[in-house]
DNA sequence: TGTAAACTTTACGCAGTGTCAAGTGGCATC
DNA sequence: GATGCCACTTGACACTGCGTAAAGTTTACA
């Protein structure tokens, strides 16, 4: 433990997080992250085995900062399917704008390398038990479109909320963080439930 | 011109789309391409400077092998503005599968090249022209709903059509095209159109 | 004084892209 | 039949970025 009381450990997945948050997501090199890091490119490797190892930290590390778990619990708690399908989407959607630099990267690296599409896979399927709790919470209320079985409608919703449609829509298209998750709402009610 | 009377340029790009359609997108090399193109690793940048560039070369090929034109003709056609949707979401969604493997090696470079990205964005616009087209054919048949402009209900539209989503229903969830093609239809028209 | 842990420095191996220069074989033209 | 061009081959090389290896430095602690 140097100067501060920081680890060296932690100086580097937030100096990697920062170098994320301003962009050039695929481009940043562990050089980089060792420069912004204040150590040597070597000690980056002393700490994380390869760069897929480094990202997938990173994902953990601001999963923990930003409290997922905290954002999530207002959906659990809800008694209706509504409310549920309502508070899990303000939750997650909201969750996007944090950890899409770091989702970006890993996802960026995803096809070249095995490790980090695990760890992609692994942080997709989390989300999508999500989303069956949210259909089967509907269901319960006799709230599910009929034409549909839960794992369709699971499906529909899980790709409904994909990063990719986050960025479609508030990075390519402009669209206001408000008014994406409005908007995935009324989509989602008008996919799942019975009546508009 | 060697043996048979067809080019060696377009012998590379038929041998790179049947590459990139047997999958392993981003990790096919352009020493890959020129051993299934029955040439030297040199002939293929005698011809393409750049991989960048025989990836966008490909789907130029590919657009041109499966006349997407004549696909999109049927929605161009069309009378009123539903027929012209439905048209569209025909044309576009059965098209994606066509060209898949091609689009997502280009996607998959395109975080690292700038060249590649171009070539995606250029492709996204034009699928976005289709929509606007889609959209306004609906709003002159008084079918669009009042609570979006039409540039939102594009960029809905646009985001709803995205190669991820058909990726993500199809790939992941294991859809048939049919039923894709069919939830998408319903999809659109439940987020474009006034009354469900 | 000794030693262990954390880090630095320098160097290297490797894969893949893209470049360069010197061939080679066929085909056309004079 | 020599000349020359064209498409292509061969083999080498520079460059980037990842990951590894080995020896040295600093600090802290016993």
């Amino acid at each position: 433990m140097p100067d501060d009381g920081v680890s060296t450990r932690e100086r580097i997945l937030r100096a990697c997080w920062a170098l994320l948050e301003q962009g050039q997501g695929a481009k940043t090199r562990m050089s980089d992250i060792a420069k912004a890091s204040g150590v040597s490119r070597q000690a980056v490797y002393l700490h994380f085995s390869t760069r897929a190892e480094l990202l997938i930290a990173v994902t953990r590390f601001v999963d923990a900062e930003s409290d997922i778990d905290a954002r999530l619990a207002a959906s659990r708690a809800a008694t209706s399917g509504l409310e549920r399908l309502d508070a899990f989407l303000d939750a997650w959607g909201n969750y996007i704008p944090v950890v899409h630099p770091v989702c970006r990267a890993l996802l960026d690296m995803a096809p070249d390398d095995d490790a980090a599409k695990l760890a992609w896979d692994d942080r997709m399927a989390a989300l999508r038990e999500g989303c069956v709790a949210a259909v089967l919470a509907l269901k319960a209320d006799g709230n599910l479109r009929d034409d549909h079985d839960e794992a369709a409608a699971a499906d529909l919703l899980w790709t409904l909320l994909s990063v990719s449609n986050w960025e479609s829509l508030v990075e390519d298209c402009h669209w206001s963080q408000a008014r994406y998750i409005e908007e995935m709402k009324r989509l989602a009610r008008q996919a799942l439930m019975p009546t508009g």
